[in-house]
RNA sequence: AGAGAGUUGGGUGAGUGGCUUAAACCAGCAGUUUGCUAAACUGUCGUACGGGUUAUUCCGUACCGGGGGUUCGAAUCCCCCACUCUCUGCCA
């Protein structure tokens, strides 16, 4: 969440990065915002003094009652009976108006960066390039999801029988092209210099709170409602609460960690026309990259996760493109995203891939995330993630993008995870 | 899952209602000295919020797993919860 002293610093700034994203009442949400702000900081003046005063009687009370004078420990001792009560009043004006602010500041999302491009929809997203070429393919070309049956390699009816919709069964070289893939994400992301973690997939609700899924998106995740756990939606919440309530040394920046993870979502509401087959699962596997780094950093930073995930896409030989997401279509919590698009030559359409992220101080604010640099001042340190890679959407353009009339040929770079170079 | 014991600063760990302003030791940091695979001594050493000063800092409040309660006063007493360990049971 958003600082309020930022809100009151750099009222303008924030006002106009809120309307930018279209975030409605902008201004008179952060207007409260300040003046819950005002309201908590003078009563907790208030009642600070009052339980100065308080102290200050009760110590002398003990002082009394060892001297033995009890007496006049008891004439003090009435004293505090409206301070008492003074106190609590206080004190839950107090706890109302910080509780108040604190939800108020969950609605208000993250602060675009200036070069974020003022728009409504996918359709306002700046194209920043595009590589490779996108293949013309043979009459006859079939879409993925005709390819999987065709080859029987992954199998949703199966899914079906032992879960539901959106839980794939992966078979034979389906299920090796998975783990070829996992693997290949892995070995880059180890040679790029990240640290692979292997996270719990179920996580505390404090976990949920401190990446930003909830209290926002509580319906897109799964719930153990028995152990009161939720289902990942993306290595990014196990990964980054590794860090909550830690103050890094500075020398420890960047932090850089990768995890292989599934993901779960339920997706509720956002199947329509264009989610046939591997396009969107409710259990997906994914390779995420985490940086936490300084905040002069971060951007730079951004830059570089964004040239990686390039990279990857580039050694399968995957056509791409790459989106600089506008303020109406950014993710909550983000300041500033690249989204990667393969193109998927049987459905003819691009597919994202990828989402690169730099969250600021919005998620370290929330976990509480500091270093403490030189000058010995503790500071907020500033977290970024990208995928790297999803693997769904990227298993449906390897199949559609290159099949042949006599089997689909794997990119070069997966043959030895393979054992196999077509299917 | 049952029974018992626990949770105190970066770490170990003392502390059963008021000289606790949380001891002591270790680690860290700064300095002094001896001197060079290092030691000794001295000092310093938490976080958050608020207030006053702004050269620097000073003051207040809260924090001893989390939440609530008793009391003039709680690390300490009471209640609820979470977690850890030991034993028993179960188990890949």
């Amino acid at each position: 969440m958003l600082l309020v002293n930022q809100i009151r610093e750099n009222f303008a700034r924030v006002l106009a990065g809120l309307q930018k994203r279209n975030f409605p009442n902008a201004e008179a949400v952060l207007n409260q915002a300040v003046s819950l702000d005002e309201l908590r900081k003078s009563t907790q003046t208030e009642r600070d003094q009052i339980q100065a005063e308080s102290n200050a009687i009760s110590k002398e009370i003990g002082i009394l009652m060892r001297e033995g004078k009890a007496e006049e420990a008891v004439k003090i001792r009435e004293k505090t009976a409206e301070l008492k009560v003074q106190i609590k009043d206080l004190e839950d004006q107090y706890s109302s108006a910080e509780e108040e602010l604190r939800l108020l500041l969950y609605t208000i999302p993250n602060v675009p960066h200036t070069s974020v491009p003022a728009g409504k929809s996918a359709e306002d997203n700046e194209i920043v390039l595009e590589s490779g070429i996108i293949p013309t393919l043979f009459e006859g070309k079939l879409p993925h999801w005709e390819l999987i049956k065709k080859y029987d390699i992954i199998d949703f009816d199966l899914g079906v029988k032992i879960t539901g919709a959106g839980f794939p069964v992966y078979k034979g070289k389906g299920a090796r092209l998975q783990r070829a893939l996992i693997n290949f994400f892995l070995d880059e992301a180890l040679a790029a210099g990240y640290m692979e973690v292997q996270p719990p997939i179920l996580v505390n609700e404090e976990s949920g709170y401190g990446t930003g899924q909830l209290p926002d998106k509580e319906g897109q995740m799964y719930f153990a409602a028995a152990d009161n756990l939720y289902l990942i939606p993306t290595a990014e919440v196990p990964i980054t609460n590794l860090y909550r309530d830690v103050i890094v040394a500075e020398q420890d920046l960047p932090i850089k960690n990768v995890a292989y993870t599934p993901c779960f979502r339920r997706e509720a509401g956002s199947w329509g026309a264009h989610v046939r087959g591997l396009n969107r699962l409710h259990q997906f596997d994914k390779v995420e990259i985490v940086q936490i780094t300084h905040p002069d950093q971060s951007y730079q930073t951004l830059e570089s996760m964004s040239d990686y995930v390039q990279g990857l896409l580039k050694k399968l030989e995957l056509p791409y493109r790459v989106l600089r997401l506008c303020g109406g279509d950014m993710g909550f919590t983000s300041a500033l995203t690249y989204d990667m698009e393969v193109y998927s030559a049987a459905q003819e359409r691009w597919l994202e891939v990828s989402s690169v992220s730099n969250f600021e101080t919005y998620q370290s604010n929330r976990l509480k995330l500091r270093f403490k640099g030189e000058d010995k001042k503790t500071q907020l340190a500033h977290s970024l993630n990208g995928s790297a890679l999803a693997l769904p959407r990227i298993v449906a353009s390897i199949l559609e993008n290159n099949q042949t009339p006599d089997g689909i040929l794997m990119p070069k770079v997966l043959h030895s995870y393979l054992g196999f170079d077509k299917i």
